[in-house]
This record gives C-alpha cells, structure tokens and sequence, in this order.
DNA sequence: ACGAATTAGTGTTACGTATTAGCAGAACGG
DNA sequence: CCGTTCTGCTAATACGTAACACTAATTCGT
C-alpha cells in the first residue's frame, strides 16, 4: 500500500508538501515544478489515499447511506440506482440499508449514521418524524427524506423529495368516475405512503358524491391485495371499479378476480400505483400512476451533496417531481 | 461524539483498559469489577467505537462490497438482500455496486477495491476472469464469486457460488421435447451467463437429434427479446417453441406473439430463466428456471465473512446451489 | 523467606492524513 | 545596508484505536 510518505520520498520533498499537492489546495502556492514532481511520483507508484485516514483526520467519510424499506420491493432499486449514479459522480461511496419498513430498523440504522459511518443520508422513512431524525443533523449529517406528499417546510436543513400522491391518487378516482363508474372500491395496506393514497382519491371521489368502500391489509403484497379484494367482492354492492394503493396489490386483486371469472376491466376495473416492471406484463396491463424512482433517487442525491460541499444551505426546501398517470387496459 | 478516552476517564481507568475490555480479548484476564466499570461507563456515555480509527489501525474495515451488473434488473435485489442479511448478522456494512456488466466498470470497480475501501468483495462478473481478480487477493481481500456454472477450482482461495445453468436449460429443453415439439429456437443476449443457457439447451436437443435455431440480440431485454423472436419468425421453418435465456428476453417475445396474434401456448410454447417475479404474473405465467437468488446473495455472504474471520482456509470451493423449473402455462 | 509467576493494569507507539506554525532564504523597499 | 515581506517548503501534531512492552503489587511454590 503507498502512502503519502513512499512518495515523498521518491520526490524529494516532505510528506506535507506531498498532502499539500494532493489536496489541491493553493494555500501555499507552490510552484509548478515540484507540483509535477509530486503528481508525476504518485501516479508512477499508483498512490491512493487512504479514505479511512482522512475520515480520522477530516471527519468527512465520502461516504452516504441510501435507507430503503426493501430493496426487493420493485419500487427502490431504481431508486438506489439514481442514488448511487449520482453519489459515484461526486466520488462518493454508497451504503445501501433495508430497515424492512419497521420502526425499530429505521431507528438502529438512523442511530447507526449517527456514528461517524456517513456524511450523509437519503431515506424512505415509514415511521420516524423530523424529531425523531434530528440527532442526525446535531451531528452535522445531512439528509434528505423521500416522500408521498409535501410536508410543511420548518427551518431545519432536512430537504424532501416528493411526488404529490395525494393528487396522483385522485386523478385516478376522477378517471374512473370520467369512466362511469358510480360503486368504487379501496384497497391498500397499512402505514407507509398508502394513506395519503387512499385519501386522496377518495376526496377525489367524494367531490362527486361517492363513497368509496376502503378494505384494507396489512400487507401491501400481492397476498394482500387479494385478500382486500375479496373483502369487496362479498361485501354488498359490490363495487365495479377498484383503486389499489400499490401495483403489488392490484395485481393479486386482478389474479383474484380471474380465478373468480370476473373480467377486467369490463366487470371490474382495477387500477394501482408506482408502475412496476410487471405492471406493464400482465394482463390486462395496469392502469398506474408512474413515478421515475430513478430521477427521484437521482434528484435526492444532488441535493443531498450540494448540502455536503457547502453548495446548498439554510433551510430545506420540499423538491416536487412529476408522476404520470398511465392508462393501459385495466381501466 | 465519546472516544474511548472519555469512557476512560468516566470509569477511572486508561485508554488502554477500555480498549481491551471492549476489545473483548482474554489477554490480559481483567477482573470482573474492573470490566463492569468500564462497561457500564461505555453504556452511559453511549460509546460507539470509530470505525474509521479502528480501520486504520487494524486494516480491517467491517465492509464489504456488492459487485452486480444492474440493480434495476430484476435479478439482483433480492441477492443483493441475502448478502446484506448476512452481512448485518456478522456486523458488516455492504457497498452496493453497479458494473453495468460491462468490462470497463468491473476493472474500475476491482481496483476501488483494492485500495483499502473493502475487506472483501461478492461479484457477479462477466468479463473478468480469476487472473485479472488475483490483485484483489494479492491485496488479502477475500472474494466469492457468484458464477453460471462449475469453475475448475485452482489453489487459489477464491470461492465460487453457481447455479449448474446448463444442467437446467437442459431440463427446460428436455422438457419441450416431451410435450412434443420438433423445432425449437432459442433466443438470447450474448454474454453474462447466457452462453451457458444457450449451450446447454442445445445440447439436451441435440441429444434428441434436434438442431435448435439460436436468435441472438445484443441486449438481454425485453426488446432485445422481441427482436431475436422476430428473427426466428422470419425464418423458414417457425420453431412451435423457443427458450429464451432469461425472462425478461421471453417475456419480450410473448409481447411479440400476442400483438402478432400467434397464441401462446398453442401456437407456440415459450420458455424463460430466472423466474423474475414478472414471470408469474404475465398471461400465461411463464414456464421457467427458479434460482434462489437470496439464498446464493446469503450463501455467499457466509463464506466470505468465514474467510474474513479465518474459520475457512485453502483452495475455494465451488459451492452448487439448487435451481427449480417452474412449469407454468406458456410451455 | 525469597525468587518466580501471576495479576491488573498503564505508557507509548503507530496507522496515514490534513493542517498549523514556523523556518531559511530570496526579494524588496527605502 | 538593514528590516520587512514573500516564497517554498518542513516539522510537528492530532484524529481514535489496538497492541506491545512494561511495571508495581500480589500470590505462589518450595
């Protein structure tokens, strides 16, 4: 392993100047020529610095965690790829941590960034409020929160990425009234952003006169989707349409609903949320709301370094990203 | 943030005790007092050990790194998810990584590796052979790979997970034969594990005097998929099957079939690898090879950290993991 | 009773880097 | 010609930890 002080030596200086030449700092304007003796010596020795000695001296690790719920859940692997494409571009190493959605893991690892591992954090957070992050910021770790809707700006300097599902939500509850239908259904797990889903096109819906019957699970997989619908299905006036608050869920109420015999979309349409890979393959395609996870992730990180070098700073700012509501056959 | 300095002078004793109480080595046989003093103190304090002093102090870093080609591609997360599993169990940090599967990205990232950032690397590699990861071992960073098929195992320690791929796609070939088709094409990306996939359904049909029509693509997609289909179509002679060497290949060509009115799996039966879990929910569910992928992610994991921690010594192993064929509804 | 062995620690150092303080010599100003 | 200011560098230090080499006090063996 080389060090500063291997080439130092084989430039002939000290092995300050050599930390003075890599550091491209001009502080101490030193000439050209012992410059290119210096970078001429490291890259003929193939030097590389020791991160873990700077983060001792510098307490700047050039490292950032991405806090994810699952990274099996076809919602975050673009995610984390936006993530990691922008963190790599900064020169920064990327840990990636699944907290399984549960309070407990999102408190071990936000108590885990808070001991010097990281400089920085993009999280999913399901469960811990502001409050509960800001240890994170009296240890001078930035943040930067994806979200399902926008949260009231404080002063604090916690910077949040979201995509308004609330209203993503109810264009879907319009497009299926706009379809005509008058008995709509909701399906959704518990926690999470489901709610603001839920909420959403059920106001949606109500600025119409309708009800919708809302059967939730508390797993929003496709076992729980299924098992939601069939909540709906025996309850009476059975619904004609259904809005499921995730892709997995619609996609076992559409499983359900063919092993039933019933046709979607024409006895029931169904629609979900955050087009996944599959929703596009089954069939009939899914009606879904899109959200660009990878922009999202990618848009998460540049702000999350901006705060890192100084670019950013003062209170956090809410970043509003687009969805896109895409209308494939299911409904 | 408290040193050890602090617990030290919270519990009345030096710097050099806490480290060796908290240490946990039996060198130096401290009295049971002395080791709940400090203890305690710790725990008060909320002491948490720097892991960047320690690293360089110790050159070992508690990280290890997650080399794959593309965490959107559905294959990977949930290996990425066994290896982080086991990390977590044994106190390890995870790097994610993205090679993109191409050879410049994998040389990069090798060499990352190798300048202290890592303890030890699981990798999916596609261009790299073990002569070019022979610097990571020079470097006494450990390293498993995840692999497509038996490597011959040399004298170096370097383990190899695999999934005996070509004994499978020949099940999948077998398997077609047996429900009677005599023209078969198969449809695959080059490179990555494909060749083997390819060779070894081949070889089972040649076994059955079956001289399969091999479309390739450059891109393992589903338009990639599609593309190869429309090769074989074209052709004389249609297949009445095709096996296409991963899911996202086959279910780019079902796509094809459909909006081309050919019935799947009547008029033509299709095959894939890897049971993403798209595969299940397209229509019809795909008939395909299952592979486990947490459990090589964690199966990998295990090995490694036993070498890092020296309960595995000598020549790597090549450790075969199990696979299923899935017989859905496509073939 | 006396040397040897054990117990219970401590002092010190090194890991590789960034940074501050400062030094020798040259250039400069008047 | 002497004091001042640059220029070009270096010595020393600190970051937090692990581990080696010690020591002082106690216990043990015979």
């Amino acid at each position: 392993m080389v060090t500063q002080r291997d080439v130092a030596r084989e430039a002939g200086v000290s092995q300050a100047t050599v930390s003075l030449v890599l550091g491209g700092k001009r502080t101490s304007t030193l000439p050209q020529e012992t410059v290119d003796r210096v970078l001429e010596a490291a890259d003929r020795l193939g030097y590389r610095p020791n991160r873990y000695a700077q983060a001792l001296r510098t307490n700047r690790t050039q490292t950032v965690a991405c806090l994810v719920p699952d990274i099996t859940n076809p919602f975050y692997p673009a995610l984390v790829r936006g993530v990691q494409r922008e963190a790599e571009r900064a020169d920064y190493d990327v840990f990636v941590i699944n907290t399984d959605g549960t309070e407990e893991r999102e408190r071990y690892y936000v108590d885990w960034a808070r001991h010097g591992r990281v400089d920085g954090v993009v999280g999913a957070f399901f469960h811990l409020r502001l409050g509960e992050l800001r240890p994170l910021l009296d240890q001078d770790i930035a943040l930067v929160r994806i979200e399902a809707s926008r949260k009231q700006g404080g002063p604090l300097p916690v910077d949040d990425i979201f995509v308004d599902n609330r209203k993503a939500a109810a264009e879907i509850g319009e497009y299926l009234v706009t379809k005509g239908h008058e008995r709509v259904g909701i399906v959704a797990g518990r926690g999470g952003p489901q709610r603001v889903r839920v909420d959403g096109c059920r106001e949606a819906l109500l600025r119409h006169g309708i009800e919708p019957r809302i059967a939730l699970d508390a797993s929003f997989t496709e076992d729980g989707g299924a098992r939601a619908m069939e909540l709906l299905l025996n309850a009476p006036e059975r619904p004609t349409a259904v809005f499921a608050a995730n892709d997995l869920m619609a996609i076992g109420a559409m499983r359900l609903l063919r092993t039933l015999g019933i046709s979607v979309p024409d006895d029931m349409a169904v629609a979900g949320f955050d087009d996944i890979s599959a929703s596009s393959l089954v069939t009939p395609p899914l009606t879904t709301v899109a959200q660009f996870q990878m922009d999202m992730g990618a848009h998460a990180a540049r702000v999350l370094i901006e705060r890192l070098s100084g670019a950013r700073t003062g209170p956090g700012l809410a970043h509003e990203l687009r969805y896109a509501t895409i209308k494939r056959e299911s409904a």
